[in-house]
RNA sequence: GCCCUUGUGGCGGAACCGGUAGACGCAGCAGACUCAAAAUCUGCCGCUCUUUUGAGCAUGGGAGUUCGAGUCUCCCCGAGGGCACCA
């Protein structure tokens, strides 16, 4: 065998344009049935390959590679999210256009990812900003729009400042926007949604379907973003008019507690007295103005301000409730209007303490008020005695019966805002017409190219003609849409684009059949809310409309950890690269100039604290196969991955070693009989197929090195050609990992057929198995020693033995009982 | 405030269904090779006492169930995440 050192370099040269795509024709799915779609989250082309895609694409293809070994027709497709603001800004900042911008930087990362050996079927490459996707998707929204799920509306809407357009709910993080970051104002603009909230029920019961093949985590936030609650609407008739004031109440066994009714200060209601009282104006303008963040919220005081208007007990005759104004009524949940039950609600009771309204307990409890818990109803007429659950129940019919009320169930989902003021963005293709109203435009509608960008407003807006057209059904003049569609509308359905990317309708619906749902869904948690959801609700509304025939986009999904770093900072306050911090003579941490330093945690890389390593420098140092075997390595995939450099050179001495075990092989295959290194490769297989079963690489990783430290422990002693046998299996158990390493080596072995080609190792059962255990031996339930016997030997000489490796201290006529487990231990009780 | 997840050596992490805690690595220590260093190889490596042998203590803390608990139950503490004037 030729003894050249491991030159990663010319590996990786070598093999470069072998492996950097498998195709997989739809001829070849539709004809077979073990089609496998292993998918990663699409990258937004930023130009920048930082180490959470290398990770997230790592493992992906780990993955991808491995199942096709196991002999699946694999879809692992790859493409780009293309549409979006980064690429406005760039515009705006140097004058580029945001197409050059995204071209340049889409070749630079699809070089990246050649680099770095990914398996992708690069015939089903697509990228979001191009006609022939967003064409399609404007079919599918008007299609959304035959079905009702497309409206338009005036309404109050989060808008990003910063970014200039408004947002959906699910973008808006703790008051701030998801990408900016900047505290989102509420505007009352007229904008685009999509119902949404008409699926509620199907998202939420779909949440069952994925439990166990999802992450606890994500399906218990979706459960919690749509924030299913059940109760009841009551109809409260105002004393004043004939007008009513409708509440929705989870608690309606608490009503003859009610001592006020609350309205929001955007209530109808109070917007009518603030035109006629300036003291309900001023209270009105003085909450519209409060911040919406979470620590304005928390700090914010319970306020409220009486309306001079009552209205009757709806199940009490005779009796009467004020109607406040409150500051802690929000309008865009429920009805926008609340009763007060002081005595089993918290904020009800602060707010009652402070404006003097009366606390009416109506649950026997000797906890302190307010109690929110279950107990027996007093003061409650009917319902006296009864328990929460069927006082509820009773309440509900009766106020059905009563013709004031009815039962209700609400979610906190939002419907979700789609139109954004933008340039970068798929068109919305609805044409405005004075005489018409809105109508569907009858042709693709494209992104004009000569737009400026100044940063003011949206450039679609100021084009000279774009907007200008003719009504489709009347012919009178018209103008087109402006807003374009948030971009999560193109991650939402490009899963399905992939499977025929050229087709001139939407999707293939045979390949939708044959390749859905996606097996294995890779990406980061940060989408759980967002892109998730989106695609769930996709399926669903495609579904509706004839596209698709199942309703799940992902049955698996991984969702994989953040690549950190530690951060270090000097006592300037600056920043500093982890590479440039050293020790000095006392062990002290300095930066370069000598300045102390101090460590901070590991938090996700970025390049404003400077703990960000480049994926260029990292394969240039240790080699693509070193840096993949590494992210795969120690920490499993779905938890935070602190980058370690030192591990990495870890890696990196593993593959060497494992070259030179490699460079000492014989090319003869000659075996002689039944060898110890059989029994271990078939061990092996079996374990390490189970852990690549439940992406738990990192395990795989550890069995990988068990099983390679066997293989070198037995160089000198086992012969030439079982030796070659084990190596061999287990040089493709390891390829799916460090694939480029492993092309050369089985290249170099002989094999004419390329190792990819190659079947997935099987065990033989029999040789698998273990024929002798250690067991363990416990007095009292404390380990006093171990002795090896055969597998599945009978209790009787199991316990016959461990009295032998006892000794003589122990004597089995003064034991009161004795424990044996099968092949595990023996615990003798004195 | 509510909900969820999580807590194991100096570090990343293993441990099937309750049955030998610490696999596999990283770091560290000692030795071999070397003029020396690097690389490589060999050995050690949870803590305390002990000469070896061994004994005791150890999976955030405290109780409990059990012959036996990292694993199950209850209480408390810490970390991370989600939601939030949600009626």
């Amino acid at each position: 065998m030729t003894r050249v050192s491991y030159d990663f370099k010319s590996i990786q040269c070598k093999w470069q344009d072998e492996l950097a795509g498998f195709s997989v024709s739809n001829a070849e799915i539709l004809s077979s049935k073990d089609a496998c779609y292993i998918l990663e989250m699409l990258p937004y082309p930023s130009g920048k390959f930082h180490m959470g895609h290398v990770r997230n694409y790592t493992i992906g293809d780990v993955v991808a590679r491995r199942k096709r070994m196991e002999g699946y027709k694999v879809i692992h497709p790859i493409g780009w999210d293309s549409f979006g603001m980064p690429a406005e800004n760039a515009a705006m900042s140097n004058g580029n256009h945001p197409r050059k911008w995204t071209v340049s930087n889409i070749s630079d990362m699809a070089e990246q990812l050649r680099c770095f050996g990914y398996m992708y079927d690069w015939k089903r490459e697509i990228s979001t900003c191009s006609a022939e996707y967003y064409t399609q998707e404007q079919k599918i929204f008007l299609d959304f729009y035959k079905l009702g799920l497309v409206y338009r509306k005036r309404s109050y809407v989060n808008w990003d400042p910063v970014d200039q357009t408004v947002l959906a709910n699910e973008q808006v993080i703790d008051g701030r926007g998801w990408r900016s970051g900047a505290v989102v104002e509420k505007k009352f603009l007229e904008q685009w949604s999509i119902r949404i909230t008409a699926y509620a029920e199907g998202l939420l019961a779909g949440l069952e379907d994925l439990r166990g093949v999802w992450p606890d985590k994500v399906l218990k936030m979706q459960e919690n973003w749509i924030g299913k609650s059940s109760g009841a609407i009551v109809n409260f008739k105002l004393v004043e008019s004939d007008e009513n004031i409708i509440v929705f109440t989870t608690r309606p066994d608490t009503l003859f507690g009610a001592s006020f009714i609350a309205i929001s200060p955007d209530h109808k209601i109070a917007k009518r007295l603030a035109q006629t009282d300036d003291t309900v104006r001023n209270f009105v303008d003085e909450c519209s103005r409060m911040s919406t963040t979470e620590e304005a919220i928390e700090k914010a005081e319970k306020k409220g301000i009486f309306t001079g208007l009552h209205v009757r007990h709806p199940v009490m005759p005779g009796e009467v409730l004020m109607v406040y104004i409150a500051n802690f009524v929000v309008i865009d949940y429920g009805t926008g209007a609340v009763f007060g039950c002081p005595a089993h609600d918290e904020r009800d009771f602060e707010f009652a303490t402070k404006y003097g309204l009366p606390i009416i307990p109506v649950i026997d409890t000797e906890d302190p008020l307010p109690y929110v818990g279950d107990g027996p109803h007093i003061n409650s007429q009917f319902l006296d005695g009864l328990h929460l659950d069927e006082a509820k129940e009773r309440m509900i019919l009766y106020i059905e019966e009563l013709g004031i009320g009815h039962r209700e169930t609400t979610y906190r989902l939002r419907d979700w805002l789609v139109s954004r003021q933008r340039y970068w963005g798929c068109p919305i293709p609805i044409i405005r017409c004075p005489k018409c109203g809105d109508v569907p435009a009858d042709s693709p509608v494209l992104l004009p190219d000569d737009v400026e960008f100044d940063g003011k407003g949206n450039p679609l807006e100021k084009h000279p003609t774009w907007k200008y057209v003719k009504c489709p059904r009347c012919g009178e003049d018209a103008i087109r849409e402006t807003d374009t569609l948030d971009t999560f509308f193109e991650s939402s359905w490009y899963f399905l684009r992939y499977l025929d990317p050229q087709l001139t309708t939407p999707i293939n619906m045979e390949m939708e059949r044959a390749a859905l749902p996606v097996d294995l869904y890779i990406g980061g948690v940060e989408h759980a809310v967002l892109h998730l959801l989106y695609a769930r609700f996709f399926m669903l509304a495609l579904r509706d409309a004839g596209y698709v025939s199942g309703s799940i986009p992902f049955k698996a999904l991984l969702t994989q950890g953040m690549v950190t770093h530690k951060a270090y900072k000097n006592n300037a306050g600056e920043w500093v690269y982890p590479s440039d911090v050293v020790r000095d003579a006392n062990g002290n941490m300095i930066d370069g100039s000598g300045n102390p330093v101090t460590e901070y945690p590991a938090e996700k890389m970025s390049k404003s604290k400077k703990n960000v390593v480049s994926s260029e420098s990292i394969i240039d140092s240790h080699g693509v196969d070193a840096v993949r075997l590494f992210t795969v390595s120690d920490t499993p995939p779905e938890k935070d991955f602190e980058w370690n450099t030192d591990a990495l050179d870890g890696a990196v001495r593993f593959l060497r070693r494992v070259w030179k075990v490699f460079s000492t092989l014989s090319s003869s295959r000659e075996q002689h009989g039944n060898t110890i290194l059989l029994k271990t490769t078939h061990m092996y297989i079996k374990q390490i197929s189970e852990k690549y079963e439940t992406n738990s690489l990192n395990k795989v990783v550890a069995l990988l090195r068990e099983f390679f430290n066997e293989i070198e422990d037995n160089v000198e002693t086992e012969d030439e050609g079982s030796l070659l046998s084990a190596f061999e299996t287990f040089t493709k158990m390891l390829y799916p990992m460090v694939p480029f390493i492993c092309h050369e080596m089985w290249a170099m072995l002989g094999h004419t057929t390329k190792i990819s080609d190659e079947p997935w190792p099987q065990y033989d059962e029999k040789l698998a198995a273990v024929e002798t255990v250690t067991i363990a031996i416990q007095v009292n339930g404390r380990m006093r020693g171990t002795f090896t016997v055969e597998k599945d030997a009978d209790d009787e000489l199991v316990i016959q033995r461990a009295f032998e490796a006892l000794g003589d201290k122990y004597d089995r006529s003064s034991a009161k009982k004795i424990f044996v487990v099968q092949n595990r231990i023996v615990n003798v009780v004195l």
